[in-house]
DNA sequence: GCCGTTTTCGGCCCGACTGTTTTCAGTCG
């Protein structure tokens, strides 16, 4: 049998929900599978793992009941009782339900009343809106079918296709608008909400909150920013289309209540959906207006989020951890780890310049001297250029020696002649070849400080194939000393490998060498969730912009936002040590 | 169906919006 994979799992989790939908189970019943499919989609390890060790009951959302259906899927490939609701429901059903505005229950009516077919339930559908047939149905109406028609619009452009931009993407627009916003006046306070908030890989919408007293000025004044469509105005904000195809919603709020809605709207929804249940278990329900006492029915307005969490007994919690991950009960037991600033960054380890190693990947734009004077601002004590090995394609082994020794001394001299201040680390971004061994002859590893070695090719090898290559690449030269964007991803092009990453991660910890988390917007891997994993048995970090020139060098505060996800503390990133301590790490 | 600092039974997040309603159901975030 083919192995199903997480999302596959999730998929087939939601699809009995909504088949209890519609056949009007107890809902808290159809709950539990969401909340289920929702925590097998995010987990970091393969469900079949869990079943392989007999730890289903540990993946949460998961009790009894589902992991006995799951454990029947992993033994026998199906599950009986699903396939029995599965023959309740026609198919074409759940093709609807891609279509927005589109629940379980409507699409069920739709499919059933309206006779659709099955392969071509999409184009009968259609046909209906426009004959006409849909609006005399009971809860439907003329408005209804116009909608569909619409929808159905949105759903055959491939519009509802997850279209997300990077965080850096998003950060910048929102810094732009919200510039644009302040200079309308009345302004109080104005943040970002939602992901961008929580500083997430990849953002859908930016959402913008302002504090005001004059709601309707700063509304007025935000829809004259330049964009292609006004999509929505009213007394709680309003969303723009603007003309790079990105919606901006901006919602205005009273100082007074200001804090409710920053909490409210900065989510994530889990985060906020625990949080409730923790206030309702002490008499308080959550809103975005404020804290209503149970009891007396009295809604208490917060101004700050600080004050809204204390309300709930817990300390502030920042938003890059409001995932869900153990955050309230590690704020309830004073455990909230102690998160690094970008200001705690001492140096930048991966960076390539123009210097021509004759490697087969590219080089960077700019000269040493240009990252050394860069770095000092920064307020860097210390650099790594790690520039991609010599290829090994165009020269012998003695030959990469020969090349790697003139480097070294170059780097060295410039290194002497900089009056920035600034240490530099002469190291070398090292290809991990598919067999695992490294794409530097062992000769001239004598001719650098350390080295990072990285994932370039054969990123779709299977499960064991490119653990073991990792772990070979480790176990090479105790010059290792870097796993440079250990998964190899690139958002929204790329998938990275598949890797066995609790082994990676122990492997890690045993040589001591760091993972390192790519400040690159494309890159931004580690992934926070295998950071939150791998900081929790223990491994440390190293993070690095991967800078190509010099203005990439100011990104690095996106790779401290990913390890910030993962609840990294600065303690677990080597390059916070100042530089006698890193010196001693990086060449022990 | 899940789960435990009120609970192994009896709860289960919350509100906005929409359309069709005359008090609510479905969908969404």
């Amino acid at each position: 049998m083919k192995q199903l994979t997480n999302i596959e799992l999730a998929h087939l989790l939601r699809k009995v929900a909504a088949a209890y939908q519609i056949l009007n189970e107890n809902r808290f019943k159809i709950i539990a599978y969401d909340r289920a499919a929702d925590s097998i989609e995010h987990l970091t390890s393969e469900v079949k793992d869990y079943w392989d060790d007999g730890k289903l009951g540990e993946i949460p959302g998961v009790g009894q009941g589902i992991a006995s259906y799951l454990d029947e899927l992993f033994r026998s490939g199906k599950v009986a009782h699903f396939d029995d609701l599965m023959k309740r429901i026609p198919a074409r059903v759940f093709t609807l339900l891609l279509v927005p505005g589109l629940g379980p229950k409507k699409a069920y009516r739709l499919v059933t009343e309206l006779k659709l077919g099955e392969k071509t339930v999409i184009a009968d559908l259609e046909k209906a809106a426009k004959a006409g047939k849909i609006a005399p149905m009971e809860g439907f109406g003329e408005k209804s079918e116009a909608d569909i028609l619409v929808n159905l619009d949105t759903y055959k452009r491939g519009a509802i296709k997850e279209n997300r931009m990077a965080l850096s993407t998003a950060d910048g627009i929102a810094t732009e608008v919200m510039a644009f916003v302040k200079k309308g006046g009345a302004v109080e306070q104005i943040d970002r909400l939602g992901s961008l908030r929580r500083q997430v890989s990849t953002i859908g919408d930016i959402d913008l909150a302002v504090a005001t007293t004059k709601p309707e000025q700063v509304t007025e004044h935000f829809v004259t920013y330049p964009h292609q469509k006004l999509v929505e105005k009213g007394p709680g904000g309003a969303t723009l289309l603007l003309h790079n195809g990105r919606q901006v919603d901006m919602r205005v709020q009273h100082p007074k209540k200001y804090g409710a809605m920053l909490q409210y709207f900065t989510g994530s929804k889990n985060h906020n959906i625990k949080l409730r249940e923790h206030g309702l278990a002490r008499g308080l329900s959550l809103n975005e207006h404020g804290i209503k006492n149970v009891k007396t029915g009295k809604l208490t307005p917060y101004s700050t989020e600080e004050a809204f969490y204390k309300a709930v007994g817990l300390p502030w919690i920042p938003p890059e951890l409001r995932e869900d991950r153990g955050e309230i009960e590690a704020a309830l037991n004073k455990k909230l780890p102690n998160l690094p600033d970008v200001s705690d960054i001492k140096g930048d380890l991966h960076m390539h310049t123009s210097y021509d190693l004759q490697s087969s990947h590219d080089v960077g734009r700019n000269v040493l001297s240009e990252h050394l004077d860069r770095a000092a601002e920064l307020g860097y004590e210390y650099i790594g250029i790690s520039d991609h090995n010599p290829s090994l394609a165009k020269h012998s082994a003695t030959e990469i020696a020969t090349i790697m020794k003139k480097r070294f001394a170059f780097y060295k001299s410039e290194e002497k002649k900089s009056k920035s201040g600034v240490h530099v680390f002469v190291m070398c971004e090292v290809d991990i070849m598919p067999d695992g061994k490294l794409a530097l002859p062992k000769e001239a590893f004598e001719h650098v400080d350390a080295v990072v070695v990285s994932l370039h090719s054969s990123f779709t090898q299977d499960k064991k194939t490119v653990t073991d290559r990792i772990l070979t690449a480790f176990a090479a030269n105790p010059k290792v000393r870097i796993f440079g964007h250990p998964t190899g991803r690139l958002l929204g092009s790329r998938e990275g490998v598949n890797a066995d990453w609790p082994e990676v991660f122990a492997a890690a910890k045993k040589y001591d060498i760091a993972l390192e988390i790519n400040s690159s917007p494309q890159r931004l891997d580690l992934p926070d969730i295998l950071v939150y994993d791998a900081v929790h048995v223990g491994v440390r970090f190293t993070i690095d912009t991967d800078s190509h020139g010099l203005e990439s060098m100011d990104l690095m505060r996106y790779g401290v936002s990913v390890a910030r996800r993962g609840w990294v503390q600065k303690g677990d990133i080597m390059n916070a040590l100042g530089y006698t301590e890193f010196k001693k790490w990086l060449t022990k």
